[in-house]
DNA sequence: TTCTTTGCAAATCGTTTGCAGCATG
DNA sequence: CATGCTGCAAACGATTTGCAAAGAA
């Protein structure tokens, strides 16, 4: 994600306006490794904004992610999380437990422009769906114990 | 996505039962390269199958998730869009209209297994989020018309 | 002042649940 | 025959909507 100052101006080019809402929910995601919920996020901005509404929040974090600013996916629990981490990595995601852990990918190669018809990337997200080892020997257990 | 005959012995395995929603089902997502939402699996399957119930659909496509023969992804409008395709490729998703695009994806490195501390991969996720053509035309055409 | 954004609360809609009957193995 | 699966319909919960009031430019 862009820095506050960045965002701001984007905003402001777009004849929107930089509300306090939106610099304090910026300013929560900043440097955000937890892929936080909806639900995690509000519950972090209450504190300092305790009218905020549900709505306002959804809202913003949705033109977060029409501007590439915000990365959303699905962790497979019935939620979606969020991610403002814009530096080259990868998740892994367990399809059991849906526990997320980052994990470094060395290479950030794009698709060849040629395959892109004219498609502007802004973010790209690489996810590793499978078990973490805790559920691998819940799994081997279980099997065994039937 | 593995073959009918696979999944059925899967299914077995694990103590199951082959049922004829399952199979229709299964057959339904074979080569599919929509990623089609629930909903339009379950349009799909209907005429075969008049009396599916919705969480009948849901409960199958959830187990082929789990097993790690189908993947599940959010191309941000809102639904769940479902892959059946394990070959490695990445998904081009605009932002703006929500369409999805699969390009190929030349290189196919797994993360350094050092760095999996006992993770098992079972599939893999790429995608760009991005503007398509058409949308960054309309978007060129929105900022200078206003 | 003007126009975007907020908050509220109700509405929406995709998905899940609980349970009785049914079909598979 | 035993158990897992299905269909139904209600419940659920995350996200979105509509509108009047508030605040940024």
């Amino acid at each position: 994600m862009n820095t506050v100052d960045a965002l701001s101006e984007l905003v402001r080019a777009q004849g929107g306006k930089v509300t306090s809402q939106r610099l304090i929910i910026w300013r929560a995601l900043a440097d955000d490794k937890t892929h936080p919920t909806a639900e995690a996020i509000y519950q972090r901005v209450k504190p300092q904004l305790p009218s905020l509404s549900p709505a306002t929040l959804y809202s913003v974090l949705n033109e977060l992610v029409e501007w590439g600013e915000l990365r959303r996916f699905d962790a497979g629990d019935g939620s979606i999380h969020f991610d403002p981490d814009t530096a080259p990595h990868a998740e892994l995601i367990c399809l059991r437990c849906h526990r997320v852990r980052d994990i470094p990918t060395s290479r950030a190669q794009p698709p060849r422009s040629g395959d892109l018809e004219g498609f502007r990337v802004l973010t790209r997200s690489e996810q590793y769906y499978g078990y973490c080892a805790e559920c691998l020997a819940a799994l081997a257990t279980s099997a065994s114990g039937a």
